[in-house]
DNA sequence: GTATTTGCAAAGTTTTTGCACGTGG
DNA sequence: CCACGTGCAAAAACTTTGCAAATAC
């Protein structure tokens, strides 16, 4: 594997952002660094950082692949409707969840995919109201 | 509201099919009943519908609405990366989940949206590998 | 009657692909 | 050197939008 100027600013720019980015940002954050910077490489350059497992994905509220790079230990999202926040889940808070899906079915849980969606203490505070009037997305 | 024939037959499929629709499956299944289905049509009447509550979408395995008649009891959904297959969660099985994130940070999870991805008790078994060899998607 | 829906066609967004050229090792 | 990676441009897949015509109520 070559270790190419456009991979190393990539896994550069994804490892300086928090949090999580997709693709188009990306290529969008890439390109004030390296205005050449295109799309198929980047994408193409996520795949192959993934392949090596030096970059993770997981999916936004909307559904859409966000990519950050591979932590130390694996974690789950957390993403609140009201507000858009979002937050990481670690192995710990996920032990109850994990415990549950792997004695009741044998079922292995991805902590690295995990999306937990609803609304946190603070939305649930501000009443903005009940799940039913939440926003599609 | 009005109540017209293509909302009635974009319900009437959605109702028929079990599991869920991506839009454009759903398009293409109305299309078989009535050819003169319109995606336009189709998506913007996934909106109203799921506006009055009368559908739910959650998010595949790649991250792509999927939709389904908003049943009685709201369930999350369970994913076998492995296989493919997928499972509805019950609020009973989800119970742990809930009640972990209540308790730990006030958030309240919206059990619809909640999305567990792993392997399954047979693919687990199958030795398919481990997490880390998991295919991207 | 008239405000809501529909169908059409076109645009939009994000991501992928083919191919000739460039370059890291 | 030459296999791997890049840039370009075009395609692909899916979803959204504007607008005139149709229609539910």
């Amino acid at each position: 594997m070559r270790w190419t100027p456009q991979r190393r600013l990539i896994l550069e720019v994804l490892d300086r952002t928090d949090g999580h980015v997709t693709g188009s940002d990306l290529v969008e954050r890439c390109r004030t660094i390296d205005p050449g910077t295109t799309p198929s490489t980047v994408y193409r350059t996520l795949r192959v950082l993934e392949d090596v497992g030096l970059v993770r994905h997981a999916h936004g509220l909307d559904g859409r692949e966000e990519f950050h790079v591979r932590p130390l230990a694996e974690h789950g999202h957390l993403h609140c409707v009201g507000c858009g926040s979002s937050w990481e889940i670690g192995s710990d808070e996920a032990a109850a969840t994990i415990d549950a899906f792997r004695g009741g079915r044998g079922f292995e849980v991805d902590l690295s995919h995990l999306t937990v969606v609803g609304r946190c203490r603070a939305c649930v505070a501000d009443g903005s109201g009940s799940i039913a009037a939440e926003p599609r997305d």
